[in-house]
DNA sequence: AACTCGTTCTTCATATTTGTAGAACAGCAC
DNA sequence: GTGCTGTTCTACAAATATGAAGAACGAGTT
């Protein structure tokens, strides 16, 4: 099959013109100049060799041949009705998928989304907050709001917010009762509260299991938030992320043990799949969102 | 559905960009150049107002979008290929249809059709020897040898070979045994053949009830050699053409009873449907074979 | 018989598309 | 590192397609 057909574009010109039986009627409904549709149906003509059209004084009259053509041109422009509706359907503004740990969607950062929506009251989000890291490359999210200690896929837009620490912290009271650690490898002698659930990479629990076995954990928590409030009500330390407790460590509430452990020291990042970049309402939700959402952060 | 697409041409430009990775590699498989088909591609996007592509240095990589477009594109490209077998196939030589009376189809005649197919051996030569008219617009046949006495359909191609003219025939036998008419009005003294079928005009038969009463009629047959045959025979006479029994009459077996009606004369022509015409080896025929048909009939 | 209408074709100036050539850049092999 | 290869861009000249205007033509209408 050598003689691949090219001109696709005439087809179109050919059945404005089997249609409406002149090539000046055609010219009309095409937005084209008369002579340049006769001009293409020339063209036509001659790149399948065959006679599509007898012209006389009263139009283009289409021959058996060009009767032939016909429902394969039609096929063409069922073709050309699915691209629109296809590129339609595409161009369409889907909701914004937003991932992230349940415990990045606080209430300052929910004030942020609903401004923007009120800004675009078109544009619909969706939150999927999860431990898991869904995949962004493969389009199971748009947005991802992530605190990683590792190298993210280079296809992926990144905005880092700010660098997450987590220390060991106890309340006044319990320091009372027990007193606290100063550096990690007294932690063996406190009772600690841990982190732990199966889906998730368990960075922070196997840090503190190196100085206390993971038996002599004074208990292990599926839900960071159930962790968090056993410290708060002074039965025991936990791992603690310096941002979220800053206001009670200001007021005094909690106590930070020791320094941050470099090691744990976290990336917090904003991702972003670059397909969903391209889509103008991801675009516009980034820009209004991301700056928002850092200044929270800033130190 | 307002926003039409209009550049069914960019579509496959897009498949060769899709399949081949870069627009060099595309412009190579297509055969133009590589700013040509980036330029494509951009007017693509724009009509689209979809990414369809991440440039970079290593060629164009598809996005989702241009992923979820491929399956349409592909659509668009196998109505070109079903185009490309089609006007193949259109252009195939066909068989030439040639239909007429059988008595055309004389010694001499199928000779210029030997001759013709000797010169020409790919092509092939149909007959359609009826006596019904076959509808050559319809394209129930290319060329027709016909008689007729009514104007032909103004979209015919039409060649007149002859006038064909008609008069009552008998024997030197019958003649010594019944003598022979001088005009019309004196056929009813007489044994008279007459030709008629249910699915011809019965213009000579008429002509001939006219004078003689259908019951009166010596005998009806269905088919003309059959009536020739009766007339020779000297049982009666009969309503020949003067071309037919041209030479018979020469060497006086038959003797004309009087002067051709000119009633009953009939145009000899060959027509040919325009739409066959077109076909190259419909023209090379009827060049080759119509001087030579009609110098059968010069006087 | 003269007119109008819708049509095709022709011509020419203009607009658009294409190709050529070369710069710039990134990955890869030596 | 250095050079090679495959790629995208950019700029400009050449080729091509387009549109506007008008001639010519035939059919239908007044």
């Amino acid at each position: 099959m050598k003689n691949e057909f090219r001109s696709w574009s005439d087809v179109r010109i050919f059945l404005a013109v089997v249609r409406e039986g002149s090539t000046l009627a055609a010219s009309k409904v095409l937005g084209l100049a008369q002579p340049t549709v006769a001009r293409r149906i020339d063209a036509l003509e001659h790149e399948t060799g065959l006679t599509l059209f007898v012209r006389d004084t009263r139009g283009f009259k289409p021959t058996k041949d060009a009767m032939a053509i016909l429902p394969i041109a039609e096929a063409f422009e069922d073709a050309a009705g699915a691209l629109s509706r296809k590129v339609q359907d595409l161009s369409q503004p889907r909701p914004i998928r937003i991932t992230g740990f349940d415990t990045n969607f606080s209430e300052r950062v929910s004030q942020i989304f609903n401004e923007f929506c009120a800004l675009h009251p078109k544009i619909q989000i969706e939150f999927l907050p999860s431990m898991q890291t869904l995949d962004l490359v493969a389009g199971e999210a748009d947005i991802a709001l992530r605190l990683s200690r590792s190298p993210q896929d280079p296809d992926l837009i990144c905005r880092t917010i700010s660098l997450a620490r987590y220390s060991v912290y106890g309340t006044p009271d319990y320091a009372a009762k027990h007193g606290l650690p100063t550096k990690p490898e007294e932690l063996a002698e406190h009772a600690v509260f841990s982190f732990k659930r199966s889906d998730i990479r368990p960075t922070l629990h196997d840090w503190l299991t190196h100085y206390v076995p993971e038996d002599k954990l004074a208990r292990i928590y599926s839900e960071t938030s159930l962790m968090y409030a056993a410290v708060y009500a002074g039965q025991g330390l936990g791992l603690l992320n310096l941002r979220l407790i800053a206001a009670k460590e200001k007021a005094g509430a909690v106590i930070r043990c020791f320094e941050p452990p470099a090691a744990l020291n976290a990336e917090h990042m904003v991702l972003i799949a670059p397909d969903a970049y391209r889509r103008a309402e991801v675009k516009a939700f980034a820009k209004y969102f991301i700056p928002r959402y850092a200044a929270l952060f800033k130190d």
